[in-house]
Formats: C-alpha cells, structure tokens, sequence
DNA sequence: ATAGCAATTTAAAACGTTTGCAATTTTGCG
DNA sequence: CGCAAAATTGCAAACGTTTTAAATTGCTAT
C-alpha cells in the first residue's frame, strides 16, 4: 500500500486554489471565504493531510516542541519521577497542541552542551529545566540566551529574574518538625545528600527555621550527609546515625528514597518504628505506601507540577510576559504510619 | 547578552567560502581539501555553531527523531515503566546522535489519530509501539504506511512480519509453575486482566504449557479476571480469589501491581505469605522489593528492552533491513521472600 | 607556454510551508 | 451601467539546509 505524503501544493492543485490560500484557509483566516475555508477543510480532512513540521517551522520559527534534557546517571539509575513528570508535561502541553522532545545527554557528557544543541538546533521553542544546582550554568546560559524555560526549582540568591516551580520544601519539612516535637521528640535526626543541589537547603533551612521558632534549647538536630547516587555509602551514612548510642528519635529524610535506607536500616538493626524511632520522608514514591509500616511523607504531585510547568511555559512562549512567573506548591503530608510518639526511656 | 543563532550563511561568509564547501566541509566529505574541512571545523566550533533542525531535516526528509506515542490514561494513572523505558530509549538514541519524540495522547483520544500525526507530519524517521493489544491496528496503520517501527510486545498471530522485541513472558510463567510445583503446589490461582493486550495471553499459555508438560491431573488453576486500572475491582476479583473454602496454595498475577494486590488483601485476610500463600509477580517494580515480605517476581529489564528497541529501530531506519527483526528476552526470576512451599494442612 | 586532467569549490534548485503585498473578483451605490 | 470599495485570492520571497551539476583552480607533462 504504502500511501504517500500528501502535501500543501498537491491538496491545492486538486482545490484548484493557490497554495497560499489552502494555507490560510486551514490556519482560519478571516480573509478567506467561509465557503472556501470549508471546502478546503473538507478536502484536507478527506485526504490526511498533516501539515510537514520542518517546514513549518523552518518559515514560521516556531517549532511546536518544548525540550527536556535527561541525563543519564549510570547504568542502574532511572529517575524515579521521570515517568510521573513526563506524564504530566504530556499533559499540560498536549491541551495547547504542543509536543515533548526528550534530548538525553549520555552517561558522564555534559547536560549544558546537549541543552545548547536544542536550544540552538532550533528544535524546541523551550525547555524545562530540573534538578536546579548551587551553581547552575543552564540557568545562565538560558538567560543569557533569552530562551524562553522554567525552573523545577530555584536558585538560591540570584541576581537575575526567571521562572520557576518549585515544591515548597520549607514548608514541609517545617511542619515535619512541628508535628513530631508535639508529638514529644527533642532530639532529631536529618538525613541529606552531597551533591550540590538547591533543594537539600532549602529543605534543611525550613527544618532548621521551624526548630528556631520553638525557642527551646532542649532541641537538638543531627545531620548525616550522604552521597546520592551511592548506595552503600548511603546505607553506612544512614547506620552512622542510628548505631550511635543516644540516637535521634525522629529521622527526617530529605527525600523518600533516603527515608526508605532508613527504614530498612533500622529494620536490621531491630529497632521497631514508630516504636523507637520515627522517620519522615519526601516526595511520596510509589515505593513508601507498601516499605513497612508505611512512609509518613509528603506528596509532591510531581505529575500536577509538571502540568503547570508546561502551561507556564506556553504562556511565556506566546505571551512573552514582562515580569518572571512564580509558583511556590505546598506538598500536602501524606501521615501513614512510619511517625509516632517520642519514645519514653531517653533520658 | 542574548547572541543570536548563527547560520550556515554566516559561517560561510565570515570564512570566505561558499554555503556549499562548508556544508561538505562540516559534513566530513573527501573532496573538500582537508586543509579547509579544519578550517572549517576549528571556525563552527569557535563560532558554536549547530545546524537547524527543521532546515536540515525538510531537504534530507530525515528528521534524527524517534517517536512514541505516551497515552494518558487518566488523572492519576501513570505507566509504571514509563521512566524506565523512556532512560532506555534515550540512552539508546544517543548513542547514534538521534532523539526522542513524545507525544501525547489526551484522555480519552485515540493514540492512532496522534500516532498518525507523528508519522505523517515528518516528525520521526521512526516510532516505537508499546502495550501491543490482540488487534492493534497502530501496527496495521505503520505496515500500510511502510513506516519504520519496532513492537514492544508481540501479535498472537499475524499474517505480516514486522519487527518486535518482547520479554518472554510464556517462558517465565513456566517456570514459576514449575518452581511452584516443585515446592509442592497443586492448586494454582492466576489473577490476569480484562484489557485484551496480548501479554496477557502470552503468559497465561506460557502457565498453561508448564501444568500440561506435568500431565498431573490432580493439578488445578483457577483463573480470575480484573479490569487493569480499576483499583477497586481489582481489589474484589483478588478477594474472589482470596475468600474462596478452597483457595489456591499459590497466586501468579500477570504483573507486580497486581500481585501486591494480592499480598495486601492476603495480609488483610490474615493469611500468611509465604506460609499460607505463595505470590509470583512480573516485572519486578521497584516497591516489589518492598512490599513485604518481598515479592518473588520476574526482571523484565525494561530499561535494557529499551534500549535494544532504540537500537533495532536505528538499523531499520538506516539499513532497510529486507527480513523483519525480532528479539525475545529472557526475563530472570527475582526470587525473594514471598514464595515458598504449599502449606501441608489442605486435602 | 599550454593542453589535459584531477582536485577543489560554487551556483542554483529543492524541500514544504508561511506571509507581505499585489492582483483579481465581487459588491454596493449613484 | 460604471466606478470605487470591499472581499477574496494569488504571486513570490523567505526560512536554512543538502545536493546535483557545473565551474574554477592547480598541477603535470609535453
């Protein structure tokens, strides 16, 4: 069978129209007669025709695409939202007729040169940018670009306006804390990451605000710090803390993966939580409703932040708004049953 | 800052040369002096310069993108593998320069209208197809179009070739019942879905080959059927199950999400897995390993299939192969803790 | 010096669309 | 019926690249 492409000349010639007024008659043009515009769309409709993208965009400048670097991080890592967060930029871009362009940047290659490539190829109208770092050179070169992107995140200090999403972490881990120092616990544990990411400060800023604003001395928080991507290095940074001989009574994790190497730690070393130790964790991975007792955590909705993020970048791509857009997402807490009381028999 | 892209035209001009020598140049080809294709090469790369996708992509009719169609399936509902199989993709397509296309699919539209789109647009040089159902008329479409795809999943019958990749699953549910019956068990339960994907059969047959290749007589399986995205139906068929005077010593579920179901509502009804019951899963999602007390479960190594499908698609794309290319893999038995041998008390 | 040939470079067309501007047709009105 | 204005349609350029076919340059041998 194999049908070929039809194009714009070839559904012209048949109309016997132009090829400027097939064009205009389907993008709606008011100019054009409403009885040609039907008979045009009538004509196409019957025959597929599907506009070609390349020369479209070649002409228009406008390519339909919103790009999405994915670093590979090695040969057994997968993001664990990259479903959930690609589901929902579908999602929000489907609605405007746009589409997604996922551009991997090989194990060990530099993310900044494949988003350079997309950015400059043309290939994309703009991109959403994840994982925001310290120091963070995508940023810079996008702003210095003037592409139209949206952060996943935020920079700490900047000394430029951009859009961005960001989950409230502060928040949350603010009434993490709140919550388990009513229910009794005084001394805290916090579970982080090395890598240079914003997200571990502003999460450990909110702990640290919310432990500030009690004003009791008697308070008393330890860090352990971890890197990401290591499991084992993870699983000792996580032991350190629990084999100490006064250990915290309240682990709070930076996110859900590390929360789950608690759990699992402190099931070996037979401690029972809640019992003796509760553990708080982020993000609400599908993982944390089934590891036992249950991961007391906070939902990020992931899938709706996507969502957002797309239709904010649409709206900076056609609008072109003056003033960066914003969003601050309060994660709702997702209470199961890995939180309880303080245990009594600490000093 | 805001530098703008630079073209083909400028670079050319800037060297003295013609848009055509630094093409070739760029291009690698011989007949350009060596002397110049360095010259060239060192200025493109001094000047970053990046090719235009769409110019390049409307005169090769090559558009270095794969596509696959990613089809919402509601409002909270997200692929399990999704992250998996899109890292794999995309470290596969990397690796031959090429990138990932994804579409969407709004709730409630049909992923043919979309993946016709994708083809006929110029978008992809090629598709991936995933979920393959019992007819599918997406393979049909791509056949009658001639269009370069590659199947995740297989037809039960077809009276055309076309190249697929698919785990073995028939292989795999054989061998659970073996190792199931080995350890004792004759009273088999298997919870499989509604949804008319040919996975479904594939490994209920697999099951079905094993109990025939026994020829044990006194050996018997009960089947029940549950609609794949419906919770709360899925819950009541397992308990259908699960509730029965005689139930089965042992449940294969068609994939992991269903066997945590099963091992929820076995630990809601008391039961004790692995004593009372043995659960087989299949897939091996990340909360199987910790969902307790671990399911026993099948690897599909998605992200691997992934990125073997990204390779065989390249190769048609490129080489036109004249036979139909087809892999089948072997998934491994993840054995874990909810497995175990058939409680003595029965009849 | 020059014909002949290889090595190197270039002009121009093509890909399929959008769009500024001009041309044509239709309509309204005296 | 004639003319201006409005409505409708079409011509041609442009987008940035690849590629065919042709032109130019440099070299060797006479």
């Amino acid at each position: 069978m194999t049908t070929r492409v039809i194009t714009l000349k070839e559904l012209a010639a048949g109309l016997d129209l132009s090829i400027t007024t097939v064009s205009r008659a389907l993008a709606g043009h008011e100019q054009i007669a409403l009885k040609t515009r039907e008979r045009v769309a009538r004509a196409a409709r019957q025959a597929g025709y599907v506009p070609n993208t390349a020369a479209r965009t070649l002409v228009s400048g406008r390519s339909g695409f919103v790009g999405l670097v994915l670093p590979i991080r090695g040969p057994n890592l997968v993001d664990s939202f990259l479903g959930e967060f690609v589901t929902g930029l579908g999602e929000g871009l489907v609605s405007h007729g746009a589409d997604l362009i996922l551009a991997t940047a090989a194990f060990g290659h530099s993310e900044l040169s494949v988003l350079r490539h997309v950015v400059e190829s043309g290939r994309a109208d703009g991109v959403v940018v994840t994982r925001i770092a310290e120091v963070d050179e995508r940023l810079a070169y996008l702003r210095d670009r003037g592409f139209p992107f949206v952060a996943h995140g935020r920079l700490l200090h900047s000394d430029f306006g951009y859009n961005w999403l960001d989950t409230d972490g502060a928040h949350a881990f603010g009434e993490a804390f709140d919550m388990l120092y009513d229910l009794g616990h005084r001394h805290f544990g916090l579970v982080t990451i090395s890598e240079p990411m914003t997200f571990r400060h502003l999460r450990q800023d909110g702990l640290a605000a919310a432990m500030a604003r009690r004003g009791d001395p008697s308070v008393r928080l330890d860090v352990v710090t971890a890197p990401r991507f290591d499991h084992e290095a993870r699983v000792q940074a996580v032991n350190r803390m629990l084999q100490r001989s006064d250990r915290p009574t309240a682990i709070v994790a930076l996110f859900d993966e590390l929360a789950l190497t608690v759990m699992e730690e402190a099931a070996r070393a037979g401690l029972s939580v809640p019992r003796d130790l509760s553990v708080i964790g982020f993000d609400n991975i599908a993982a944390s409703a089934y590891a036992p007792p249950g991961l007391t955590t906070f939902d990020a909705s992931i899938r709706q932040c996507a969502r957002e993020i797309a239709d904010m970048l649409l709206t900076i791509i056609a609008d072109k708004p003056a003033a960066p857009l914003t969003r601050l997402i309060r994660s709702t807490l997702v209470a199961r049953a890995s939180h309880g009381p303080a245990p009594k028999t600490k000093s």
